[in-house]
RNA sequence: CGGGAUGUAGCGCAGCCUGGCUAGCGCACCUGCAUGGGGUGCAGGGUGUCGGAGGUUCAAAUCCUCUCAUCCCGACCA
């Protein structure tokens, strides 16, 4: 047991700030609100981007870079938006010693910039569609930060295309969605749900949003990655127009879809456990570490550690990457370098010392079960390769089993209550659901911050609704959220 | 941003109410010896602008004001 962690189960925040802290993913910056990525977090980043950007390119998009400053008058544009982000907008205002005739918003997304820029390339319906991505920065200043889940300044991927007709904007609206769920739960071992947010939960300036909901180890919902159909509301501020096939004028139509640094904290409170982080293989930097053990220093240096770095070597190799490492803390015992690991979510430990060398095996040991297993170190390869993914898959098995094990149907108001009261048993809570958006948020108030995460898509089943117990309504899923 | 709590060495804390020698303790850290396969044992040693800025006072970790950060509860959100 980790003695420089406060148990999940005691404290979930604290215990989810120890973690960062124990693991090195992140740091406070000396600016409020906002944080600095550690090597070790940031190597997290540097998958979760190359498995996104891989899955992006695949489906046609191509990356671009948008300024970082955004016209106020931009903003001003859509009604919508503004209304919805002006309360958490940085602006600046000086520039060059003196003050700035139009202060510039610091982006908190970058719909109106690149309208404006689509606006200027798009003439014909041939120049459609138009399928950009875009890595960068932006900036909320929310009121109550927490390190990965919402700090003022944060990482992320916007994806903005523009379309001539609804039918496209709304199946890559979808497509979108999917290749989020897809990437969450086969690369991130994050069970999502996925689907339709309601009025109250909708971007600012979009028809409709849709989000991936991943259940945390504390059952709050996070929202994961969200895909919006923004209909020709920015089209039509900013003169995203074209003569179509017919010789007519119409407005483009646009979608957008991002995911961030949030991600981080998803695996986290994901995966994590008492002892510290615990990352699925495939976002894991570092997915295994050789560590060569002997009291004699000697034979440490002149023998275990050459034939540790061959083996590192020769699993990078059969791994595809620099993910494998040798373990040469030699100044600490034994049990310290363990932990130093245990605690960063390596996936796999393998001891080496005189015992394995002498009989040709190396011993493993799996980060999330602790179990240990002698293999020959002629199938290591192999063996780590396949151990490497039945862990991916036995965390995503986990990580569900514990959201199934905390959803439940729920058919009225006072059993949507009490799943929510500090005494209930908390979670996802299934219930069908047609009333306003004031309704949802008397709900809200009456269970303590339970609102809609989404209208899961791929349940098609109708019931009489939880609030106002008209027929036909459509299943949602209520929790509370980060 | 509103209500409550907290902030003292890398981490966890005592001291504060009732101001006063040189600010303590445990773990961690450093040195030595013995150790070494999930956080070693013994001996010796170092470590603080008491979160920050003002103020009151002969004297402030302690009292007052402001500020910053964290935790819990609300409002806002990726």
């Amino acid at each position: 047991m980790a003695r420089n962690i406060t148990p999940k189960d005691k404290n979930f925040s604290e215990w989810y700030l120890d973690v960062i802290r124990a693991a090195e993913l992140a740091d406070y910056a000396p600016v409020r609100g906002c944080m600095v990525v550690r090597p070790n977090g940031y190597g997290i980043w540097e998958n979760i981007q190359a498995v996104f950007d891989r899955a992006f390119k695949e489906t046609g998009h191509v990356n671009a870079y948008f300024p970082l400053l955004i016209p106020n008058s931009f903003m001003e544009r859509e009604a919508q938006h503004v209304e919805g982000f002006a309360p958490e907008c940085a602006v600046v205002t000086h520039a060059g010693g003196s003050e700035l005739e139009e202060p510039y918003v610091i982006r908190p997304t970058s719909e109106t910039v690149i309208g404006h820029m689509y606006s200027q390339w798009v003439h014909s319906w041939r120049d459609l569609p138009i399928l950009i991505n875009q890595w960068c920065n932006v900036m909320r200043w929310e009121k109550r930060p927490r390190l990965f889940l919402r700090t003022s300044e944060f990482l992320w991927q916007e994806g903005h295309t523009a379309h001539a007709t609804r039918e496209e904007a709304f199946d890559e609206t979808f497509k979108m969605l999917d290749v989020y769920r897809r990437i969450m739960q086969e690369e991130l071992a994050l069970p999502v749900l996925y689907g339709e947010k309601s009025e109250n939960e909708r971007f600012p300036g979009a028809d409709n949003t849709y989000s991936c909901e991943a259940m945390m180890g504390d059952k709050k919902a996070l929202q994961a990655g969200t895909s919006h159909f923004l209909g020709q509301n920015f089209a039509r501020v900013f003169d995203i127009s074209f003569q179509d096939k017919n010789g007519e004028k119409a407005y483009a139509w646009t979608t957008s879809w991002g995911v961030s640094t949030r991600l981080i904290g998803g695996l986290v409170m994901t995966h994590g456990d008492d002892d510290g982080l615990v990352l699925p293989p495939r976002v894991a930097p570092v997915k295994a570490v050789i560590i060569p053990i002997s009291g004699d220093e000697g034979i440490l240096r002149d023998k275990l550690e050459p034939a540790a770095d061959k083996m590192t070597g020769e699993l990078n190799a059969a791994l595809g990457g620099i993910c494998v490492k040798t373990d040469k803390q030699y100044h600490m015992r034994p049990g310290d370098r363990f932990f130093h690991h245990l605690q960063r979510g390596v996936p796999l430990r393998i001891e080496f010392g005189e015992r394995e060398r002498d009989s040709g095996r190396v011993t493993i040991v799996r980060r999330d079960t602790s179990k240990k297993e002698s293999v020959s170190m002629d199938s290591l390869a192999g063996t780590v390769k396949e151990t490497l993914e039945t862990m991916q898959k036995d965390l995503y098995e986990k990580a569900l089993d514990f959201r199934e094990s905390n959803t439940r149907d729920v058919g009225n108001m006072e059993e949507l209550k009490e799943f929510f009261s500090p005494d209930g048993p908390g979670g996802f809570a299934r219930a069908y659901f047609a009333g306003s958006p004031e309704d949802e948020g008397e709900i809200k108030y009456v269970t303590g911050g339970a609102t809609i995460r989404c209208i899961p898509m791929d349940d098609e089943s109708r019931g009489k609704c939880v609030y106002t117990g008209k027929p036909g309504a459509r299943r949602t899923i209520f929790a509370k959220a980060y």
